[in-house]
DNA sequence: AAGTCGGGGGG
DNA sequence: CCCCCAGACTT
């Protein structure tokens, strides 16, 4: 074994983390935690993989559920397109594969959801074949131990850091190599105040030696964020309130949120209520309160939202059906009773504010 | 090869 | 405020 993998894996028998997904072997819940902590730290994503393997025991059970239960489990977690890959994997491992995960990367990579990194995670994990898992982890250890000086996005420094990582996995035991390396990773040589001083391979590594630790890897320029402006409409009448589906290719697909317009001005944005009235086809509605701006930062986009509350309205659940036969554009939408919010996913953002305002607890 | 997709925690 | 997290998919 390489003298480098045979360093780390020593410290891992020592300083491991537990966790939950720690020696299982069913595939199935091995890949559920494996996409819920995609771009996920694992503080976060715990309580996630604990709902849903209470939930779901198996692939059966996962397959056969709602795609609206399943966004509501993930409720929070973001990046839902996961949830949504996630649902259809299990569908096609079910009508596929006869319910049983195939257990080679080339076989598991055409499944919805499991890109490079989860197809050799599951593959090394489950079925202990040899398959570097390289995560964000990986790439930065390999990119500071051997001095890969190139953005890390970039196809040439993924391709070094792979071959790399192919050489060190060789005559390891694969499961424990790649847990060692994610751990190693995280809690030595981590992206801030890198544990030098308690590192096992300080004496092989390219960027203590080069005072370079804090340098590598090397990051991508920044682009500017997108600024949106979202304008969101709270339309009650007696305990019902009127929901929407964002059905478009976009943030938050298939979650639930309120009657929206987005306007798309520098700053400043001019809005009617009344375009509200010319959205929805009513004739009469009239504000009577609009919440501040409230700023939701995503990792790519800053949304500035506000929230108007309009007075009652005059129709119910029969006149929205009645709506989506007449006009195209209600489709989307339904009248839901306010007790029942909570079982509808909603972007974050949303859900804080009718908490906020007492609509959810 | 670059853009898009969330939300939270830590420095 | 900025960065990054057990990345994947689309264009």
């Amino acid at each position: 074994m390489n003298s480098i993998s045979a360093s780390i894996i020593r410290w891992y028998e020592t300083n491991g983390r537990e966790l939950p997904w720690r020696n299982e072997t069913d595939p199935f819940k091995i890949w559920l935690s494996e996409v819920i902590l995609q771009q996920t730290k694992v503080e976060q994503g715990m309580p996630y993989f604990h709902k849903f393997v209470q939930r779901f025991e198996n692939i059966y059970n996962l397959a056969n559920a709602e795609e609206d239960e399943v966004l509501l489990l993930w409720q929070g977690l973001g990046y839902y397109s996961r949830a949504r890959n996630m649902l259809a994997c299990a569908r096609k491992i079910v009508s596929d594969y006869h319910g049983k995960f195939p257990e080679t990367v080339e076989e598991l990579k055409k499944l919805p959801g499991i890109g490079s990194y989860t197809a050799a995670a599951i593959s090394s994990f489950a079925f202990r074949k040899t398959y570097p898992a390289v995560d964000g982890n990986f790439n930065r250890i390999i990119s500071r131990v051997f001095g890969i000086n190139k953005p890390k996005n970039a196809t040439e420094f993924q391709t070094e850091v792979f071959q790399i990582a192919e050489n060190l996995i060789e005559n390891a035991p694969p499961h424990i190599f790649n847990q060692a390396m994610m751990d190693f990773g995280s809690l030595v040589c981590k992206p801030r105040h890198a544990l030098c001083n308690q590192c096992p391979i300080v004496d092989f590594c390219y960027a203590f030696k080069n005072k370079m630790v804090n340098e590598l890897p090397m990051n991508p320029p920044k682009k500017p964020l997108k600024i949106r402006n979202f304008h969101y409409g709270i339309f009650h009448r007696k305990n019902q309130i009127l929901l929407a589906k964002r059905v478009e290719k976009d943030i938050w697909e298939n979650l639930y949120q309120l009657p929206m317009i987005e306007t798309f001005e520098e700053q400043n944005p001019t809005f009617s209520p009344l375009q509200f009235a010319n959205l929805l086809n009513i004739n009469n509605i009239s504000l009577f309160k609009t919440s501040d701006e409230i700023i939701h930062k995503l990792s790519h986009q800053k949304i500035i939202a506000r929230f108007y509350h309009f007075e009652e309205i005059d129709f119910l659940q029969n006149s929205v059906e009645e709506r989506q036969e007449q006009y195209r554009n209600w489709n989307s939408y339904l009248m839901t009773d306010i007790e029942k919010l909570k079982n509808y996913a909603m972007p974050q953002l949303v859900k804080d504010y009718l908490s906020d305002c007492g609509l959810m607890d």
